[in-house]
DNA sequence: GTATATTATGCAAACGTGTGCAGCGCCATC
DNA sequence: GATGGCGCTGCACACGTTTGCATAATATAC
């Protein structure tokens, strides 16, 4: 038995599929109890009208196509559920995709929304290639990007503000006293691992620490790679008594790693994460990082799509500042292995007493 | 400029749109020259088909509604991701929907899969209320249902073998020396739930270990909930020495009270989890757990789906096993506190030999 | 040469909606 | 009583496809 019709409501209620339509979308023109009457009879059938029908004639669909490199990164399923959540306020459904950064896919995924006809388009973490800037051009379907990991401008984004958050997380550790700081990074060549470690720079030059080449390592964004960068640091002559990592993903690698090396978190090392996943509040001990609002970062992302597509808003570049989070992975450096090529002004920072640091206040 | 449609196409190539259509779906009945021609031409302009008006007359759209209850727990991501996959190979696409457990917006989602008109709803870890249940019974839109935790029978569904995994995975437990077993469940009432806490049963009695009610204690199936059930157990007078959680949520939370209370694991409670997150070989101590085929199972969700729309398939019950793997979470009791209310024949499992115990080889 | 089969193409209807426009009945106004 | 305005409703078309059916063009058989 197929779906009713609107002319089959429309027979119901003995009057034209016109009327039912103008009733049931409350436009003033019907009848105030015919309609009244209209809309019960709906609600008894069950009737619920065909939105590719109506996309037809309106040419609108009231879909997003959200695109994600895996929606099994804990990162990305926080967007999307900020997405999503935004998308129903509104009426909006949500088609998901994953590209596993595939060209393949990507095209397959790209050419599927096209064929959906969505109002608009969201991308996070990508390194948004001529896929997407195809998409863009063909049709003008507006898409914003999410943490945007391609360099460049783009119309409309949302991202974390990387370098300051960066600089932040790198003079927590300062403070502590740490001067042999290592940044484990993200593949080579994102954007967002650019500007952390554009961050964790500024944060050292500020502080008159000597920037150490061999101290910036590359994994792949998740724990098997930040594992296998940690190794390579561990391994060095002087290891670090401190990493930054990319990404709370990249952390949950490296403490591994320091852990099966036989040193302590955070009595040998210590280890700030970016992100803030609900993961880094449960590691033993509890990661320190950096929080990104990641659900409500969605919900932006789907705002400003919206008032793209209905207010014909002008879009904007929003950037949104992180949240460092202190927990137990981070602690003062210990006397016996501090930095014995110090050039700070002050000397090798005192045991528990984290203050006088010569980066406080900025 | 809006897209070109497919008349647009065939007044380029000089014919009518039916050659056109028929051309692009690889009709036979077109001349080989020609629709190799038209092909290379829609190619060229970047054509693309609209969803919306093929499903207006096929009466199919090749969507699946996949309705999770958040995006944001790490086994629904994992699910959503081997759905996807499946999805994308058989040119499907898929709508995401979190249903946050909350009547009303459960009630909006199925609406907008009604209105979007899926070929298919996956439904997973709910308790499938009228709701679902409505939209059955009104269109023919076949459900699957993943873990499904309401009691009774459903026609299309795949669930993990919930009683057997549990019996092994507390067998393990048993093996090591364990007698002092507790469960932290999930909310009462659920299917899993239910399940799990009958397997754990089955172990005990098949042991011969009398069951204690106090040692049955519920969460929420997450972190929170598991903490807090953990804290009452070990407030106890005579506290487990091991504890099965309902899931690796709830393992998470009950590692950290555990922690909290000064005590380490496994040394002093061992822990065995549920699911095998990536998370759970990244906690310290790695976490015993019990794997379920997230992803597969997520896969053979939307295959069910699928042969029951195209091939009119008659459906089924699909259970899956699950597989426990040992990790670091767990280890012999400890002699000094075992059980002294063993009925076991033989005397308190001895220290670092875990061999004999009295359930192996079932 | 005509009759028939084969191949390729176009015509037109249908899917379920939204919406401009015409038209209906009715009431108020002059 | 004609005129005009108002409130409501239906007609008909459009949106972009797929597909049954008719038909034109061509090849084959006699």
């Amino acid at each position: 038995m197929k779906r009713a019709s609107i002319k089959d409501l429309a027979r119901i209620a003995n009057v034209s599929h016109s009327t039912v339509s103008r009733a049931l979308s409350r436009n003033p023109l019907v009848n105030q109890a015919t309609a009244e009457r209209i809309r019960r009879l709906a609600d008894e059938h069950g009737y619920r009208p065909s939105a590719a029908a109506r996309s037809l004639v309106t040419s609108r669909t009231a879909t997003v196509g959200v695109v994600v490199t895996n929606i099994t990164d804990p990162f990305a399923a926080e967007v999307v559920s900020g997405i999503e959540e935004a998308a129903l306020e509104h009426d909006y459904s949500v088609f998901l995709a994953n590209s596993n950064a595939e060209p393949a896919r990507e095209v397959k995924v790209v050419r599927s929304f096209e064929e959906r006809r969505v109002d608009g388009v969201i991308v996070t973490s990508s390194r948004v290639g001529s896929v997407y800037a195809g998409l863009l051009a063909k049709a003008e379907v507006p898409i914003v990007l999410l943490n945007n990991q391609h360099p460049g401008e783009f119309l409309h984004s949302v991202m974390i503000a990387n370098p300051e958050a960066a600089t932040e997380a790198v003079q927590h550790l300062l403070a502590l006293g740490h001067r042999r700081i290592a940044y484990v990074g993200d593949r080579l060549g994102r954007q967002s691992d650019t500007e952390r470690f554009a961050g964790y720079r500024v944060a050292l030059d500020y502080a008159d620490v000597p920037f150490c080449p061999e101290y910036v390592v590359h994994g792949d964004g998740k724990p098997e790679g930040g594992g296998a960068a940690m190794r390579r640091l561990l391994a060095l002559d002087e290891p670090p008594t401190a990493v930054f990592c990319y990404n709370d993903m990249t952390a949950l690698g490296a403490m591994r790693a320091i852990r099966d090396a036989g040193l302590r978190i955070p009595e040998d090392v210590s280890v700030v994460g970016f992100d803030d996943l609900f993961v880094a509040r449960y590691m033993d001990p509890p990661l320190t990082t950096v929080r990104q609002p990641m659900r409500r970062m969605g919900r932006m992302a789907f705002e400003t799509l919206h008032s793209l597509v209905s207010d014909a808003g002008s879009g904007q570049n929003i950037k949104v500042p992180g949240e460092l989070i202190v927990r137990q992975s981070t602690a003062p450096v210990r006397k016996e292995i501090s930095c014995n090529f110090s050039t700070a002004p002050k000397s090798t920072a005192g045991g528990s007493n984290v203050s006088d640091s010569n980066i406080s206040g900025s």
